[in-house]
DNA sequence: GATTAGCTGTCAGTTTCACGTCAGCTTGAT
DNA sequence: ATCAAGCTGACGTGAAACTGACAGCTAATC
């Protein structure tokens, strides 16, 4: 899943994406109002989590920007603690959630979890499709009640598609979603990693189709 | 998705309506106000994009007069960089949404997109006919539940066949939606694909009718 | 700090299949 | 009957996708 970090306090910003990149998000980072601002217009998230104190366009102003675009992307707000009135302003323009500082590193990342959850499975912490039951808070997939054995690769491109259900989804978007601006990968490494998820699942009645020149997409094979 | 494009100037005309159909859109292109408002009185669309400088008509009028007709329509308008003053007016005028010339046509299309989601209720981009429900936003065409299995041309010359409903739409027209710019394709080559389409959709009790010298066009396949 | 194990991207050789071409046929208008 | 427009099964091709092998990297263990 991909994720927006709009803060710049230095190290905050630091140790908040160290830890979003640990769960396994893809972690984009800017400090400023305007640089969001202009990176929203083009680039779509999962999630953001935006500082109200911001240098050179506000927090507010960022966040009623993108919802005037139409935007529905969760966002949650960051704020200080004695800030009650903005924490309601917040909410009015759009916000999702919020959080006080200081606050839990644990919560901020239940909570994001929580808010990518409630757009997709309405709320539920645990996806099924076919025999597999996917837990979005511990980044695990169950067969029964065996864990399956996916590296992070897997896993991400796993809920992905589990995510978007029956869908197809496009081999750039496995790539933004897997990757933050840095890094890059090439087509053929998502296609090494479909191949080795694919492997894995085909096992467990669940099969990764490929529609050539559109995309991926997950569904129940058909045992013919 | 229908969009109306009123716009002048011969080479953004010529871009934007491009680029709009390769997004799959529906797109009618009309240069001159007074024939945009002529139009809008008897044709209903899903967004409009409104040039503000136009001949015979200004685009104010024709935003005018079309709410004082009571529609509801989306409009964006498109406005030159220093005529702030103007932007105002058209959000007035009843305008959801402007842009300043120069600009980014990915943020066009974004713009229009969310108007579009904002509109609809529940943001739903489907689109159904028969016993077809055509998702626009994933490109996928289902049945019941299960996803029909299309390469990207079938489902590239469904969609627009979809869009335009039951109108006829010509060989060249469809020749123009499939491909992009450099390629050509010859008018057999469109001759095979509504072949090999017509057969798919023939089991869901759709039809693809041939209106000799003139196109093809989507019909409910009446059982004799 | 050496060793090992697992992850992940790159490469290259192979396979697959979507799509345009063609050819022969059907349809329909005059 | 003639002719043009359209249909469609067969086929070849090239691009897209697959995947086994490999190498660099990281993290864990001793």
């Amino acid at each position: 899943m991909r994720l927006l970090l709009v803060e710049d306090d230095l190290i905050l910003k630091d140790g908040l994406e160290r830890s979003f990149v640990k769960s396994g998000y893809a972690v984009d980072v800017i400090s400023d109002g305007e640089g969001a601002n202009k990176l929203l217009t083009y680039q779509e998230y999962d999630v953001i989590v935006l500082d109200l104190g911001l240098p050179k366009l506000s927090g507010f102003e960022v966040l009623k920007r993108l919802r005037a675009r139409g935007s529905n992307t969760p966002v949650l707000i960051l704020t200080a603690l004695e800030d009650t009135q903005n924490r309601v302003k917040g909410l009015d323009l759009g916000a999702d959630d919020y959080l006080t500082k200081p606050f839990e590193l644990a919560e901020l990342e239940a909570r994001v979890r929580a808010l990518i959850r409630r757009g997709v499975s309405g709320g539920s912490a645990k996806i099924s499709f076919g025999g597999l039951v996917f837990d979005t808070t511990n980044r695990q997939c169950m067969v029964g009640d065996v864990a399956l054995s996916l590296s992070a690769r897997e896993m991400a491109l796993l809920e992905l598609l589990i995510l978007k259900a029956t869908k197809v989804v496009s081999k750039v978007k496995i790539m933004e979603h897997l990757c933050s601006w840095d890094e890059e990968i090439s087509e053929n490494a998502v296609e090494v990693i479909v191949s080795r998820l694919r492997k894995k699942l085909l096992v467990f009645g669940v099969e990764i189709k490929t529609i050539r020149g559109l995309g991926y997409l997950l569904a129940k094979l058909e045992t013919n």
